[in-house]
DNA sequence: TCTGGGGTCCTAGGACCC
DNA sequence: TCTGGGGTCCTAGGACCC
């Protein structure tokens, strides 16, 4: 443990909402929330004006947009973001070569890697007063928090302490009462799960933790983890700051508007995925062995299927077809409302395999083309029928995956074949309320009405979205 | 009006080998 | 013929972080 509180925490205030506020003086001084803008986006990020409404990071933006109407909604710019985030670290490393970035908005700097030594609070505070100015010089005025103290978890901790824009320092030795009055959930790695663990052994508080033994604690939190949150509890953390963790995965997923059942569509988008990381890995000069297929069902459980090849590669038709092997082996029936592809066991070299390579030219892999737009459109309720589905043409089906629904769909001989019937049960997602438009509500509650065999869909009739089916 | 996308680390069971 | 542990690799899932 070293004597002086010489690991500073660096954190961006609001990162990119402040960025977005930077870039457009509109913005500054209201509510600006980014994120997800669709359907089922989430919220990365809320500028201050916009938390007092209650706005938070994770929420769904659904539920952002009701606590706050008024807020400007902004899908990320990363690329902006990486670049402002590359200046800001720049001053980070004038000040010491030992960065370590956590992500694009916060970073550890470890100041002893300077050449300072016996530093006092007066001296740190003063340097990471230095360093805001000029993190806000680089990047056009943001405002960074940073925290100080003897170890990671103290500097981590001490920066969300006066947000925004602010310095805490923990004065050496004074580590284990700054954080004995604290929640259990200021420790990093606790999350919901384990403070409710934690919670029914009657802690709460990080001075009911520091009681608690080692091998309770191993009881009830696993042994990895509980041995470390023993020693975290009393501040006892002498973890390095590391600038330069390796990668060890690299992966691409993507959550649907709606819920995917159609395999060929499906296929079409693992293959473009397993392009995207082929080319994300090869900018990396990286390589993998292990191809992992990721999938969640309508009712978020999530399942990856995994396949470990011989030797690394990077070939995009290698990996796009374990991908498509590993999808053929997922459950896709009830709709999936996400799919990802990933590969890992990553090496930072490339193996010229003959195995991988003579599989390569057996197969050759082909892109399909995903349809732009749909060319055609199909929408309606039909007797029976509690949820609403969409075809579009090419032969694509496109669920919502919600409900007790039997729906034919034979009407539609498409190039890519007739689309299919299918069929999807889900007794609890039954209950879920849904409000059909008026002219369907009648039918849809008249009991017992036989399904049409050959349903006459509303062509071209009044866009049914994906929110009113809901 | 539920629940993103990119990651890391850990656990547990089974296969396999010595 | 019966029965050891230990170590490593692979797979699947889960908790957690920003």
């Amino acid at each position: 443990m070293r004597h002086d509180p010489s690991i500073l925490h660096v954190d961006l205030d609001a990162f990119f909402a402040a960025v977005e506020q930077r870039d457009k003086p509109s913005l500054r001084g209201k509510p600006v929330v980014v994120g997800g803008i669709g359907l089922r986006g989430v919220v990365s990020t809320a500028s201050y004006e916009a938390r007092k409404y209650g706005v938070r990071s994770a929420m769904s933006t659904a539920e952002a947009r009701s606590r706050c109407p008024h807020a400007a909604y902004l899908g990320p710019r990363f690329e902006v973001y990486r670049e402002t985030s590359q200046a800001v670290m720049a001053q980070m490393r004038a000040l010491s070569p030992l960065v370590e970035p956590l992500s694009l908005d916060e970073a550890f700097v470890d100041l002893t890697a300077s050449g300072l030594t016996g530093l006092t609070v007066e001296d740190v505070t003063a340097i990471a007063n230095d360093l805001k100015a000029a993190i806000k010089e680089a990047s056009g005025g943001l405002t960074a928090s940073v925290g100080a103290g003897t170890s990671k978890l103290i500097a981590k901790i001490a920066s969300d302490l006066d947000k925004p824009d602010g310095v805490v320092v923990v004065p050496p030795g004074t580590e284990a009462e700054f954080l004995a009055p604290m929640q259990v959930t200021v420790i990093p790695g606790v999350g919901p799960a384990t403070a409710q663990r934690l919670s029914m052994a009657g802690v709460r508080t990080v001075a009911e933790l520091q009681q608690l033994g080692e091998d309770e604690l191993i009881r009830q939190v696993g042994s990895a983890h509980g041995s470390s949150l023993h020693r975290l509890a009393v501040a006892a953390d002498d973890r390095a700051v590391v600038s330069d963790r390796e990668t060890k995965s690299v992966s691409v997923e993507d959550t649907f508007e709606t819920d995917l059942l159609d395999r060929s569509l499906l296929t079409a988008i693992s293959d473009r995925m397993a392009h995207r990381v082929s080319e994300r890995l090869q900018k990396a000069q990286l390589s993998g062995r292990t191809v992992t297929v990721k999938t969640r069902m309508h009712d978020f459980t999530t399942h990856t299927r995994s396949s470990t090849l011989a030797g690394p590669t990077d070939d995009p038709r290698v990996i796009a077809r374990v991908a498509r092997r590993l999808l053929d082996d997922s459950d896709v029936s009830g709709g999936i409302r996400l799919l990802g592809v990933g590969v890992s066991s990553l090496a930072d070299w490339i193996q010229d395999d003959l195995f991988t390579e003579s599989e390569n030219e057996e197969v050759p892999l082909e892109l399909v083309e995903l349809p732009e737009r749909p060319r055609e459109r199909l929408s309606g309720y039909y007797p029976g029928q509690d949820v609403v589905h969409t075809t579009y043409g090419e032969g694509w089906v496109w669920g919502s995956g919600r409900g007790v629904v039997t729906v034919r769909f034979e009407t539609a001989e498409t190039p890519a074949g007739p689309v299919r019937s299918f069929a999807i049960e889900d007794p609890e997602l039954r209950r879920l309320e849904r409000r059909p438009p008026d002219d369907v509500a009648a039918k849809d509650s008249a009991p017992e009405t036989p399904v049409p065999e050959t349903p006459e869909p509303e062509i071209s009739g009044p866009e049914i979205s994906a929110a009113q089916a809901d």
